[in-house]
DNA sequence: CTGAAAGCGCTTACAG
DNA sequence: CTGAAAGCGCTTACAG
C-alpha cells in the first residue's frame, strides 16, 4: 500500500516498464513465468496504476458518466444501484452528475463530461427536449462517446439506444383494468412538468379510454405533497370520478389520502393505481395497486448495454424493452 | 467544441502554453490584455483542459469520492443532492462508489479511490466497524486524503471530521415526549444490522427511559417490509406496549399498519414516532410524528467542510452537529 | 509578465 | 516474448 509506480514494480521484478504494463493489460503477451513474477511484485508493493497517467496514455478512462435529474426521485436511487452493480463487474468507475434546473446547465455538464474523457454516458433524464436530444447526438457523433438512454426514450430516433419498459402499453393495460371493472370517469393524474415516460403513460391511457368510448380526463399536478393535496381537494368539489391512475405511486397515495378525507371509499367508490411499485405502494393502506416497473433491472441492463457499446460489439436491438407487471392489491377490485 | 488542446490555444493566441495554463489557473499572474486574448481564443475554440493531463501534472483531480452503502435508502439520495449541489459550486466532480456487502469489498474500493487520486472522500457508510475505521485512518494519514464522515460518527475519534445531528439527544427527546404523554411501555424498534446512528438513537432512548425509571425495551427487526410485518404481528401477541419509536420512518409506518390491523387505535392506545421526516411520514395516515433530520443539509455541509479540508484551511470544529426538530403530527398526542 | 523545458506515470507502436 | 523510446496534454519551478 505504498505509492509505488510502475517503475518500482519494473525495478523489483527486473523487467522493463513495458512488460509490467503488458502483464496487467495484455497478460497473454507475457511469458507465464515473467507474468507471475511481475504480478507477485505488484501484490507485494500494493501497486495500483495511476488512473490519470493511464487515461492520458490510453485515451480511455474506464469511467462512465451518469446524468441524473434530482436524485431524490425514488426511481433514480434504485437505478443507480443497478448501474453500480454492473459497473463494478466490468470495472468501470461512475462519475455522477446531478442536473440542476438552470438554463444551460446540462450543456455545461456535457462539456465537462467530454473533458473528463468518459468512455460512455448513461442518460437518466426523462425530461429531455428536442434541443437537448440534438446536443446528445452531437456528443455521440462528434466525440464518438456511446450513450444509452436509461428509463426514457426519445420518439423519432433509433440512433441512441434506450432501455425502458413499454410505458404506453403499461398505461393502456392499467387503464383497461379499470375500464373492465366498470369504471366510467377515469382520470389520469400526470405531472405539470413534461416527462417523456409520462407522455407515454398518457398515450396508453388515451388509447384505452378511446377504445372504450369514454371521455379522456387528464389532470396535471405537482410531485410535491403540499401542492397536490390542495389540487386534489379542489378537484373533489368539482368532479365526478370513479377511477384514478397516477403516474407515480407517491402521487397515487397522496390522492388516496385526500379521497378518504372526502369520505370516498376505496375501492368501492374509486379505484386507484400508480406506477412503479415502490415502498409507498406497499406501505399505503389500503395497499396500492400499480404497474410494477423493474427499475433496478433497467439500470443494470443499461449499464450492460453501454459496456457492449464501449467495446464496439454489435447490438441486436437498439431499443431494449423490459417486461412489466400489473400488481393488483387493495385499491382496485 | 472541437478537441482543441492547449497547444492550439497557445498557437492561435500567440503565446506559450505556459501562459495559457496561467491564464486559466492563475489569472492574476498574466497581463490583463494577454489574459483576455487567451480567454477569447479558449472561448472560440471551445477548449476544455484534458482532465487526465491536468490530474497527472498537478496531482490534483478536483474529484471527490462518495462512498455509499445501498443507494435505495431514502436518506442516501437526499444527501447526494446536497453533496452534488455544493460540489458543483466548488467545481468538483463526484465519483460514486456503492458498496456491496461482500467481505473485503470496501477495502478494494478504497484502494481504487486512492488510485483514482481523488482529492477527498465523503464516507456515508454508517455501518462502520473498528476495522473499517482503522483503514480509513490509514488512508487519511498515509495518503493525506481528507475524509469527512457524513451522517455518521465514530465514537473515540476526533481526527476524522464528521457532520451529523445529535442523534443521542434526538433519541432522548422523542422518548421523553412519549414519557411526558404518560406512556409506560415504550419500545424502541431498531435494526438487526448495527448502524452507528441507530446506536446513538438507542442510547438517547435508554437515557430517557432510565431517567423515568421505566423498563427499556429494544426490539430489532429488518428494514424490509415483508420481514418486519411478520415480526410485528408476532410482537402483538406477546407484548404490552403503548409507545413505539422506530429508527426509520418507513419502519414506523410498517409498524402502524400492523398495529391498526390488530385493532389498536393511534394515538389513543399507542403513540408512534419515526426518524427522518421522509415522504413516508407525510403520506402515512395518521400522519407520522417524527424527528426531522436535515438530510440535505448534512450532505451539503459535509461537502463544504471537505472543500475546506482540501484547501488546507483550518477547521473551527471537527464534529459538526446540525440542529434537528421534533415534528409532532397525528401519531402522538 | 512570459517562455523553454522538465516531468507527471502510464501505453503502444516499433525493433529485435 | 521483451525493451527502448516517443508521446499523451497538462503544470510548474526556473530564468529572464
Amino acid at each position: 500500500m505504498s505509492k509505488a509506480t510502475i517503475y518500482d514494480v519494473a525495478g523489483k521484478a527486473r523487467v522493463s516498464l513495458a512488460t509490467v504494463s503488458r502483464a496487467i493489460n495484455n497478460p497473454e503477451k507475457v511469458k507465464p513465468e515473467t507474468r507471475e513474477r511481475v504480478l507477485r511484485v505488484i501484490e507485494e508493493l500494493g501497486y495500483k496504476p495511476n488512473a490519470f497517467a493511464k487515461g492520458l496514455a490510453s485515451r480511455k478512462s474506464t469511467t462512465v458518466a451518469v446524468l441524473v435529474p434530482d436524485m431524490s426521485r425514488a426511481s433514480m436511487a434504485e437505478m443507480m444501484n443497478g448501474i453500480a452493480d454492473i459497473a463494478r463487474v466490468y470495472k468501470y468507475s461512475v462519475l455522477l452528475y446531478i442536473l440542476d434546473n438552470e438554463e444551460g446547465h446540462e450543456e455545461d455538464v456535457l462539456k465537462e463530461i467530454v473533458a473528463a474523457q468518459v468512455d460512455g454516458i448513461l442518460y437518466l433524464n426523462d425530461e429531455i427536449t428536442a434541443k437537448q436530444f440534438d446536443f446528445l447526438r452531437t456528443i455521440k457523433n462528434d466525440y464518438k462517446i456511446p450513450i444509452v438512454l436509461t428509463n426514457t426514450v426519445y420518439p423519432e430516433s433509433d440512433d441512441i439506444p434506450s432501455v425502458s419498459i413499454d410505458y404506453e402499453k403499461a398505461g393502456y393495460e392499467i387503464t383497461k383494468k379499470l375500464i373492465d371493472e366498470g369504471r366510467k370517469d377515469i382520470f389520469m393524474v400526470s405531472t405539470v412538468r413534461k416527462y417523456m415516460v409520462n407522455d407515454l403513460k398518457e398515450a396508453g391511457y388515451l388509447r384505452a379510454i378511446e377504445a372504450a368510448s369514454l371521455t379522456p380526463r387528464i389532470m396535471r399536478t405537482s410531485g410535491r405533497i403540499a401542492i397536490n393535496t390542495d389540487h386534489f381537494n379542489e378537484f373533489f368539489r368539482d368532479h365526478k370520478v370513479d377511477g384514478v391512475i397516477a403516474v407515480r405511486d407517491s402521487i397515487a397515495v397522496s390522492f388516496m389520502n385526500v379521497a378518504r378525507q372526502n369520505h370516498v371509499r376505496l375501492p368501492d367508490d374509486i379505484s386507484v393505481a400508480g406506477f412503479q411499485n415502490t415502498k409507498y405502494a406497499q406501505l399505503a393502506r389500503p395497499q396500492l395497486s400499480c404497474v410494477d416497473v423493474p427499475i433496478y433491472d433497467i439500470g443494470a441492463v443499461s449499464m450492460r448495454l453501454l459496456t457492449k457499446l464501449m467495446n464496439e460489439e454489435s447490438l441486436e436491438e437498439t431499443r431494449v424493452t423490459l417486461e412489466h407487471d400489473l400488481v393488483l392489491r387493495q385499491t382496485t377490485r
